[in-house]
DNA sequence: GATGAAAGTTTCGTCCT
DNA sequence: AGGACGAAACTTTCATC
């Protein structure tokens, strides 16, 4: 499970790619000082070995008025099989969720949500509350961004 | 501020991005059935006006011996403005920090951070214990990851 | 916005070290 | 393993409708 299977260059080329996940593999071939041919062949590797999950586009949330991020921690009333594989489909139902974990501490599960604005979160909130399983909600807005979406520590 | 500049055509072809950051303007334009002429002048478009901010990689974290996520609230001590940018000029430095926020509620930050293990994590904590300007902080565990990176609701 | 052609890149198979 | 070469495919750019 560690990083053993990984050398330098394997690191580098990915390291490359969280970057900028368009560049071509001679781009990254020249930034690693790798010819293009054994660059290609690690990052097929990388790819079809699921290092590489895939490859997306950041968009900025303001500007396509999504503006409002809010963080809520959800308790449910019963950590039954049932209660939390129907919690679970749900929230990966909906379009507004963009993250969900499973937490330690009080929470059992802590979601960040996509919403325009207050009315939007609003309609969420009703969608969540109306289901069964869920006991309690606490949400925390985000006010302002300081670091989004940063690379990885490779 | 709104989305008002963007027509379906121009959501679509954001949409087609942030699932898949690498597909070609050829690509885009069959898929959203435009030509490819206009389809890259939209692109370009919204890559100048920075409604792209970017592209990249998808990484598995845990392929990379990065196995441990960890939500930290953090409070600071004072809100004077050297407290809060001291504080978020440490947050930028921190390679582990993957993602922060200020928040309302309790607490006056949210933190994402990406470590490999316990001993990653203790190491990272005494970091920011360092920190004057930190008066607690409280860190859930990530336990399983239900829904990670998911799209923006376009 | 669509079409088509030219120029430039990228990818990929293959062979060699 | 890395490096080199060449063919095929693809992308971008441009002119034109």
């Amino acid at each position: 499970m560690s990083q053993e299977k990984f050398d330098s260059t394997d690191l580098k080329i990915l390291d490359a790619l969280q970057r900028d996940g368009r560049l071509s593999n001679v781009d990254i071939a020249e930034q690693i000082n790798l010819s293009p041919s054994p660059c290609l062949r690690r990052l097929r590797r990388l790819e079809e070995e699921a290092v590489i999950e895939g490859y997306k586009a950041r968009l900025n949330r303001n500007r396509l008025g999504l503006a409002m991020t809010v963080f809520v921690q959800v308790k449910l009333r019963s950590h039954s099989a049932d209660s939390v594989a129907g919690f679970e489909a749900a929230v990966q139902q909906m379009e507004a969720v963009v993250n969900a974990h499973t937490v330690s501490g009080s929470a059992d599960y802590l979601l960040e949500v996509v919403v325009a604005d207050l009315e939007g979160y609003d309609l969420w909130v009703r969608q969540i509350q109306q289901l069964s399983m869920v006991r309690e909600i606490e949400s925390n807005f985000a006010l302002r961004a300081v670091k989004a979406d940063a690379p990885l520590p490779l």
